[in-house]
DNA sequence: GTCTATATTCGGATAGAC
DNA sequence: GTCTATCCGAATATAGAC
């Protein structure tokens, strides 16, 4: 096995396993006998359990933050300048939803990894956060340029929310599914980020200001 | 140190410790430490780490259900058995949001821990969690008793989506202030159920089947 | 019931052969 | 570069004195 191999087989399998469980209860023994690699060949290729973690955030985020930012750039664009809410919305929900319903369960280990990892204290993970938040600023200033006469507050409060919905959706699309009796179809991706934007879109414009009904109705909410 | 005192001490410091960080990282000699009794404590009154942190869990969550519950009660009776939608919100947002932002630290971290302890994949905690699964139904059927004419699915999603705002406001109320440059209030507890209450009623009754924009600005939402 | 001291297990890291 | 064998520290759990 050549190293780029053993290096990419250790870092699938440490997504995975950082996908269900969480960093301190999946061990480096763990995730080398889930590659079919040595376990001395984590500490070669990345140096500590850490810097395995470290590495595979950043790497993952830097994916996921790229095409957010290619889609809220896209209808930047398409506006002349300035996107429309349901625009920057569905760049900022579409991306992590899509991976994480994906067939390809490698995506889909990826965005529960994420939604995972971003919430350990361990000291590696603390300083990557910063990123995200510098990306998180970026979706501010465009909703805020979209809803200049609103409360700024407000907007920050919405994207707050629909951040919310999406780790939600991401780590406890199970209990939704059984809550309901499966009434829920988790897999129609499109309807759930519909639904999501939905909601947020009502927290940020307020739903004094939305819309008569029937337009509301086109926008993709279901009955 | 009475037998009852040192249990209390070491309850009061695992759940401090644990409201900051995750199972795994927080040792039993960080609690011991932290509660000021020795380390063989735990085995003793405990049986194990693991017990240690069933025994806190249920604790925990069988108070704030009853909080949860007793409210709703209290909302149906007053509506002759049918509680209305903001009340039935406010029963579900209320407690948790009020523990989080309590100057009880006590409290305060005891809102955080349950957030925090909900998401670890330690064995007894998988256990547990099936009673919030009950306890989450009886909401969803007073959802749909308050809405009779809406689609299930829709109420599911309400709740989800309403659990995903109490959880988010509770784990990262600091990357918000710091979001949004300190704007955003968060020790005004009231305005905070306010809005996640108000966000989740119009996911729950659809933004399209809102009274009048004058009769919404005076649910609570600023501006 | 409490505490000291210790047994035992486990996990991260490394040395050194190939 | 890869792997075996091992070291070392840490953490849970327990035995036994008081």
């Amino acid at each position: 096995m050549s190293s780029d191999q053993t290096k990419a087989a250790i870092l699938t399998a440490a997504e995975k396993l950082w996908s269900e469980r969480s960093f301190g209860e999946v061990t480096m023994r763990d995730i080398v006998s889930a590659a079919g690699v040595n376990l001395a060949a984590v500490n070669y290729h990345f140096g500590s359990k850490d810097e395995l973690l470290a590495e595979l955030f950043v790497s993952r985020t830097t994916v996921l933050n790229r095409e957010r930012f290619a889609e809220l750039k896209a209808a930047e664009e398409a506006g002349g300048g300035r996107a429309s809410v349901d625009a920057i919305l569905h760049a900022l929900v579409g991306p992590p939803l899509r991976w994480c319903l994906s067939p390809d369960l490698q995506r889909s280990a990826a965005a529960r990894f994420m939604t995972r990892a971003s919430v350990e204290t361990v000291p590696p993970i603390k300083k990557i956060v910063d990123r995200e938040f510098r990306h998180l600023q970026r979706f501010a200033t465009a909703l805020r340029t979209a809803l200049p006469h609103r409360n700024e507050v407000d907007i920050y409060w919405g994207l707050h929310f629909a951040l919310a919905m999406i780790r939600q959706t991401i780590t406890d699309s199970e209990r939704l599914r059984k809550l309901s009796g499966g009434l829920c179809d988790l897999n129609d991706t499109d309807d759930i980020i519909r639904r999501i934007v939905a909601v947020a879109k009502d927290a940020l414009v307020g739903a004094a200001s939305a819309p008569p009904a029937v337009v509301r109705a086109t926008a993709g909410r279901k009955s």
